[in-house]
DNA sequence: CTTGACCTTCCCATGATGGGAAGCCTTACA
DNA sequence: TGTAAGGCTTCCCATCATGGGAAGGTCAAG
């Protein structure tokens, strides 16, 4: 099949298919006389497998060891379960982040009478003034 | 004061404030006979003021939004109110689909044995294959 | 006067994706 | 058989915010 059919299969746009080839993630495919690439199910396969991982956050290097565990079939279940766990830290680590950002904002909006009047507390937070006690 | 001095000060580093200077966020400086920019305090306010909104994860759009805001005496507190909250929401959003990605990342490894054998659900996962029952 | 630290501009890179142009190929239809 | 539409190719550019680094001018301390 050519790069959009295979593309409409795998969720994957054609200009990322080329991207991820590019980048040595996934393998050159054949091409066809007038030089198409030609796409089978196995490559299919592969590239749902790469957007599903893209889609839980993995970063293209992540996917690119996690692609080549699955291949390996001497790979140890803990080297995968190692990079999952790493990841989820690292999500949680920026969950925190925006969370942290959501509290303060949200107490800034809190206390913000948000009226016509130009007196808005949020600007003055980020502005630096001293947070004025008891809202 | 020199860049480096206002890099410090506000905690904006050089190559940034030249960076927001490019981009119309903030007005050229004075200069120097030997074209060196000069700084005030004035600046370094402002300076600290981006700082802060883009830690509050503020893009730079919405800051010069802010900052038009700031300096602009006929404002009305609810038209910053109202950025604020829809930047509380969007990063809400953002914080939704994280955490779920957290939840299939956690449930997967739940599932996964981690140990020598190449058994492993995250990658039968990944490639698409349904879950067992019962893991 | 030298040395090192600072400043200037300019170009390039990131990560993952999209847009679009110019040109070739295939398919369908009149 | 000719043509038009749409798919494919490569190549370049843009995003967003940031950093790296080179080449060259400037300043301050020794």
């Amino acid at each position: 099949m050519n790069i959009g059919q295979a593309a409409e299969r795998s969720g994957v746009s054609a200009k990322m298919i080329r991207y991820y080839e590019e980048i040595g993630l996934i393998e050159p495919p054949g091409r066809t006389e007038s030089n198409y690439r030609v796409y089978g199910e196995d490559e299919v396969h592969i590239l749902r497998f790469i957007k599903r991982a893209r889609t839980l956050g993995f970063s293209i290097e992540e996917t690119t060891l996690l692609l080549g565990l699955w291949q390996d079939k001497s790979r140890t279940s803990s080297e995968v379960r190692d990079i999952a766990s790493d990841h989820i830290a690292a999500l949680e680590t920026k969950i925190g982040e925006l969370q942290g950002m959501v509290k303060t904002l949200r107490h800034l909006v809190h206390c913000c009478h948000g009226d016509d009047r130009p007196d808005c507390p949020i600007l003055d937070d980020l502005a630096g003034a001293p947070a004025k006690k008891g809202h």
